[in-house]
DNA sequence: GCGTCGGTTCGGCCGCGGCCGTAACGACGC
DNA sequence: GCGTCGTTACGGCCGCGGCCGAACCGACGC
């Protein structure tokens, strides 16, 4: 049976309380020092250390030196994704979440997934972009429709499809199962151009040391006003 | 930090050897009893019985009595996906992989993932399907073109859209990056059909206790002639 | 009733692996 | 040069958890 060893080695990655927590602080894409690892997941630099060479060693993470500090960011996308998904299986896992601190009311709202948004500001974007027309979700696949390009490059967001043009709708658009709001959101390419076209905009600012996204009062207007979203209050 | 317990242990469970060739013997969607797992597994039923209870206190398998047998599969979909994003990873993970004996060799050639075929029919199907303009397929987002409605109807695999119709390209199309060619094939809802569309007319048959996929010679012709796909010889 | 078989529970053994203390190493800034 | 910060290497402790043997439970067939 391929593959058992391997699958098992990298669940077992996964599995260690601190390696977790590591991963889960730089799935937003950021890289991070091992110090501040260390300190997110509170224990000792040199257990860090320690956890991030295996990390490394298995290319789930990469590093790159700068000066005297190693930046960790996850290796790839894939990375990512498959902790995403892991974390969907988590949520499916344990219904009965009843924690609802202030920290957990600000990434319910709104973080990164990598490279897009999720939590309530996402999957309302997700909806309102379909109620509109712009694109078509269906439970596991996704696009743009032409319509929807329109829209987006008359916003700004501009989806160059890399395609020959041949056709209308093109395929820049991925769902992402949201693990708090268990909905789809956007992810795809459409997905990560929200997020920039946000940032750029000041629309959303990313929080320090968190994965939690803050919406500017700039944000709420131009999010109430573009797509009808009234998540902001309370 | 929400959730971390929750990666953490969702990854533990994955990352038992035993759990993991339980998981992955079970990523075909089929039931097996806690004695089939058990001897998959390589361990006494009483360690099985364990894993197995762990894994569905976990909702990762869903247990189904029938007589004195227990049947256990996969409980989501989604559990089927998290564990294909593993094996990408892992796969990636471990580059050198000169293991490429007779098991493996039909595993690569054609297996089944969850609901759809994977391997090189599978990335074979996905190239053929593209290149008559059927499918479109980025990165990480895949679509049935209106043209591959039409062709895919005339084959006899219906696609129910069950959208209003007033746009022509649908997502039934989702890509999964094969982790055996690193390339991607067609999952999703078109991806299911091709396969039962298949198994229906005896193209392909499930192998006993295996992923492996059989391709029959009805299967060879058909292919070739529909597809141009010559990947059977050796 | 009895025997068989599939599955689970209990108890105890044992080994893997995470953790830290200490110490060494390397890169910077002065 | 020197001190400091950050990271890595080694040794040893300890606890979690997987494994099996044996016994128990329930379902079937006669």
């Amino acid at each position: 049976m391929i593959g058992t060893v391997s699958l098992a080695q990298v669940g077992a990655l996964v599995g260690d309380p601190t390696r977790a927590a590591m991963l889960q602080a730089l799935i937003d894409g950021r890289a991070l020092t091992a110090g501040e690892l260390a300190a997110l997941a509170r224990v000792t630099p040199q257990t860090a250390s320690g956890h991030l060479a295996q990390l490394a060693a298995s290319a789930l993470v990469a590093v790159s030196r700068q000066g005297r500090h190693r930046y960790h960011r996850l290796a790839t996308p894939q990375v990512a994704r498959m902790l995403e998904s892991l974390m969907q299986v988590a949520a499916a896992s344990a219904p009965p979440r009843a924690r609802t601190g202030p920290r957990d009311e600000q990434l319910r709202l709104a973080r990164t997934c990598y490279d897009h948004i999720a939590g309530r500001l996402g999957v309302a974007l997700a909806d309102a972009m379909m109620a509109r027309g712009w694109v078509e979700i269906e439970d596991d696949a996704a696009l743009v429709t032409s319509d929807g390009m329109d829209q987006l490059a008359a916003l700004g967001i501009a989806l160059d499809p890399s395609s020959t043009g041949k056709v209308r709708s093109v395929p820049l658009c991925r769902p992402c199962l949201d693990w708090s709001e268990r909905r789809s959101h956007l992810a795809g390419r459409l997905g990560a151009a929200l997020c920039t076209h946000g940032l750029e905009r000041s629309w959303i600012r990313k929080r320090a040391g968190s994965r939690a996204l803050e919406v500017t009062s700039a944000g709420r207007r131009a999010y109430r006003d573009l797509f009808c979203i009234e998540i902001f209050e309370t």
